[in-house]
RNA sequence: GCGGGUGUGGCGAAAUUGGUAGACGCAACAGACUUAGAAUCUGUCGGGCGACCGUGGGGGUUCGAGUCCCUUCACCCGCACCA
């Protein structure tokens, strides 16, 4: 019988289908609970692509695992299937996005259960579902009632090509990360959504997190959190003032002139008007530039003077208000107090307009660069010869008492502009009334279905859904009103799918409180590294959310993070359009190899954070390793009912190796200990059958096909996804002889076999007798010598 | 510029966290089986004839360093005029 992993395949499939091997019963909560979650995929169209396979298998693997030693595990699957990426490739296609989306869920589904992935299907949801998407639109309406998700006029990522406004993540060095097309700040009435509000707590959650280290300072760094001072500007000569954001207000009296921002709203009221032509054309310069030009390195600074002036409030001097686009209206107040002589962006642009730089901190070199080290303050009246600390503690101090200033703690981090002009999204349940009001829809009303409509593209500043206008026309609670058009981003159904799966056919609730309570939070979190400020973030907010009106049970969603790698192309590099013949589809392979060598393939590469180049040959290696492993098993005749005490040493390190690099992912080693098991038992004559048990049991996690089958074949009768994990014996990991390493100055002289349980003295005499050390050491003299119980003797001699 | 990470044979990678560097696999080579090849099984496999040399380079700590410290180079990822 040999093995024809075709066969194998598609009979075990459909063995766990007809059982439903895998369906969860949340309510049973005598096991303890295993909550496995892989990051669910956008149904795109192109199908599975390499990558998807490795974090799926390596889920699969822990949860399977988790079955065997007695958990209820929760390793359930869904479709992230409303957004950009499947409307845009709706619509190049010339399909209508919810047909084309329910057909590509199919094929995904297909793809997915032909890798043979312990998913309860039972538990499926796809976003675009109403039945789900009601319950987005509640999330949405309670952050609505709690002013959280705001109707606001704000400047916006505008893409035209897309036609839509993007959030901050989904713009990628001024371009969309969609299709790459130009992004640029625009004026707009958005929906958003105060996730600054939850900076703080978003932060400090990050400490007690089990994430890559990585992940966690990315999100720092987006939350951006900076302790600074608000001072407040008198303009002179005008019934005006303004407020700057600084970390540095030690340096107030060095402040020689002061930038707003182009949009600055005062600008209006205070320019004098021999300089209003020249404000006004750099404000419209400032307007039609994208993103990307705004941001563009090393750019030389403009800015244009206004002709009115501020009043340092330390020493009353009259200082220049210039506006310059280096200064953004999105941070902090969208102005600053400009300090020249030590911040090298004020001193490029004094330079550049010959503005006075005045030193207040002594250090560097004044005539040539900006000096931004610490020392002792100068110029700077009651702050002379303190130093930095010192001197924004007394500043503070100054500030308050004359309350023209004070503490701020700043967030890099803005409002999440949670609307996009296009079709193929949630619809936000809200009605613009006539007289100008807005309402919600009640819960009765929810959800609001997503209108059909054949021209769904999105073209300029308006919805698709605007076109729908029985819909768009409403009276409700008797007052005449419009619908919202906008839709929710495809962030939105992503930030609680992880909640739903716990109670996924709940009509009453999004989930019942006490079945969270038990599943909540995920042990163990899957996905790819592009989502670390994304979804990550967003996730977060709304759990955290939830959790402070006690809808869930834990502040933060995901205990446990990993990200897996790219799978390269053979030659090293992304695998993508532009080498196409380096790109590998996984139902290849599983065609030409089966999905147990995918798997176990993708697992032995490397590392699981790792990128990994592809190689045909090694997947090839691994196709005729589990051939050696079904000869042995089903045809060596070596599987015997008797004991054969030369394996069991390498059964029980098996054993135990396998379990710990499960439980801590580092899977390829996994694989390497049971290649050296397998080898081991091809140098004797006996398999144990216990051990052959054992062993396909620890395989069956990893390729659950040939697994499934050499169980059977063995002539076990119960389900092997529920059969114990084997254990291991600790007194057999103790060997008879271990060697001995002897070392002379540090470098290995000479090996000897020895029990283990010699003391050090008797260690070390057996060392000195042996003939190459003795050799070593002729005419030297032995200075000091060091054992390490049951591994090596160094002595150090000359 | 700031932050994070990586660098080990021809290749993918291991290394019990300071204790035998290169486990396991790919490729290669040799032998067995075969008319022959493929497959399989069994070996060899960092460099050097050797003393020795070897974990990007240089320095240090230590009896002992891939692992710790300093310094430097290269590549990858994230953020980027954030006041």
């Amino acid at each position: 019988m040999e093995y024809n992993h075709k066969l194998i395949e598609k009979k075990w499939q459909k063995h766990w289908d007809d059982h439903e091997t895998f369906k969860t019963d949340v309510h049973d909560f005598n096991k303890p609970k295993f909550y496995c979650l892989d990051m669910f995929p956008y149904p795109s169209g192109v199908g599975l692509h390499i990558g998807h396979p490795e974090g799926y298998t390596a889920s699969d693997i822990v949860s399977r695992m988790k079955r065997m030693q007695g958990y209820n595990v929760l390793h359930p699957m869904g479709f992230d299937s409303f957004g950009l990426p499947a409307e845009q490739y709706a619509i190049s296609t010339g399909n209508h996005p919810e047909g084309f989306t329910k057909r590509n869920i199919e094929t995904f589904k297909g793809q997915l259960k032909a890798i043979g992935l312990s998913y309860d299907w039972s538990k499926e949801i796809s976003t675009c579902d109403p039945s789900y998407y009601k319950w987005t639109q509640w999330i949405f309406k309670q952050l609505y009632l709690d002013g959280l998700a705001k109707c606001v006029d704000m400047p916006v990522n505008w893409c035209e090509e897309l036609g839509t406004v993007l959030a901050n993540d989904e713009v990628v060095d001024g371009k969309s990360e969609r299709g790459g097309y130009p992004v640029i700040r625009k004026n707009m009435k958005q929906w958003i959504i105060d996730i600054p509000a939850y900076a703080e707590k978003l932060l400090a959650n990050l400490d007690k997190l089990d994430w890559p280290e990585s992940t966690k300072e990315i999100q720092r760094n987006w939350i951006g959190k900076s302790i600074g001072a608000e001072v407040t500007f008198k303009v002179a000569d005008h019934d005006a003032s303004f407020v700057v954001f600084t970390t540095r207000c030690d340096t107030l009296f060095g402040a020689t002139y002061c930038v707003l921002s182009p949009e600055h709203p005062l600008l209006e009221k205070i320019v004098d008007l021999t300089h209003l032509e020249e404000v006004k054309a750099y404000q419209k310069l400032c307007e039609s530039k994208s993103e990307l030009e705004r941001t563009e390195l090393n750019k030389e600074k403009t800015g244009v003077f206004t002709g009115a002036y501020a009043i340092n409030p330390v020493n009353d001097k009259k200082i220049p208000i210039w506006i310059s686009d280096y200064v953004l209206m999105s941070y902090g107040t969208g102005a600053i107090m400009a300090v020249p002589a030590h911040d090298e962006r004020d001193y490029e642009f004094a330079r550049k307009f010959s503005i006075a730089i005045i030193p207040v901190i002594e250090g560097g070199n004044i005539e040539e660069s900006a000096y931004t080290g610490d020392g002792v303050h100068i110029n700077s009246d009651f702050l002379d010869g303190l130093n930095k600390e010192e001197s924004i503690e007394t500043m503070v101090k100054w500030l308050e008492e004359r309350k023209i200033g004070k503490k701020k703690v700043n967030y890099r981090l803005r409002e999440w502009i949670f609307a996009r002009q296009r079709y193929w999204g949630e619809p936000i349940p809200i009605i613009h009334y006539e007289d100008g009001s807005i309402g919600v829809l009640d819960d009765k009303d929810l959800p609001l279905i997503l209108p059909e409509l054949d021209d769904y593209a999105s073209k300029g500043a308006t919805s698709p859904l605007d076109k729908a206008k029985d819909w768009v026309n409403v009276t409700y609670h008797g007052k005449k009103g419009k619908r919202e058009t906008s839709t929710m981003p495809g962030s939105a159904g992503s930030s609680w799918y992880y909640l739903r799966y716990i109670d996924a056919h709940n009509d009453e609730k999004f989930a019942d409180y006490e079945l969270l309570k038990h599943w909540m939070p995920v042990d163990l979190y899957i996905g790819g590294p592009e989502h670390a400020v994304g979804h990550l973030l967003y996730a977060r907010m709304w759990n955290n959310y939830l959790y402070d009106k006690g809808l869930v049970p834990t502040d933060e969603p995901f205990k446990k993070l990993v990200h897996q790698g790219y799978i390269l192309g053979a030659n090293g590099i992304k695998m993508g359009k532009r080498y196409p013949e380096f790109v590998v589809n996984p139902s290849d392979i599983i065609e030409r190899y089966g999905a147990d060598t995918l798997r176990v393939y993708e697992m032995f590469m490397g590392p699981l954070e790792a990128d990994k180049p592809w190689s045909e040959k090694g997947a090839e290696g691994i196709r005729k390793w589990l051939e050696r492993v079904w000869r042995l098993i089903v045809e060596s005749g070596k599987v015997k009912d008797e004991p054969n005490s030369s394996l069991d040493y390498v059964y029980n390190f098996t054993v135990k190796k396998v379990t710990g690099d499960i439980e801590t992912l580092n899977l390829n080693t996994a694989i390497s200990q049971m290649m050296i098991f397998v080898n081991e038992c091809y140098k004797t004559a006996v398999l144990p059958k216990d051990y052959a048990i054992g062993f396909v049991k620890m395989l069956s996690c990893f390729a659950p096909h040939i697994g499934n089958e050499m169980y059977e074949i063995l002539g076990a009768e119960d389900e092997l996804a529920y059969a114990a994990w084997p254990t291991y014996d600790e007194s057999k990991l103790v060997l008879e002889k271990i060697e001995i390493v002897v070392q002379v100055n540090g470098k290995v002289r000479a090996k000897f076999m020895e029990r283990p349980d010699l003391s050090d003295d008797e260690l070390y005499e057996l060392a000195l007798a042996q003939e190459n050390i003795q050799k070593q050491l002729e005419g030297k003299t032995i200075r000091k010598h060091f054992v390490i119980k049951g591994k090596m003797v160094n002595i150090v001699a000359n």
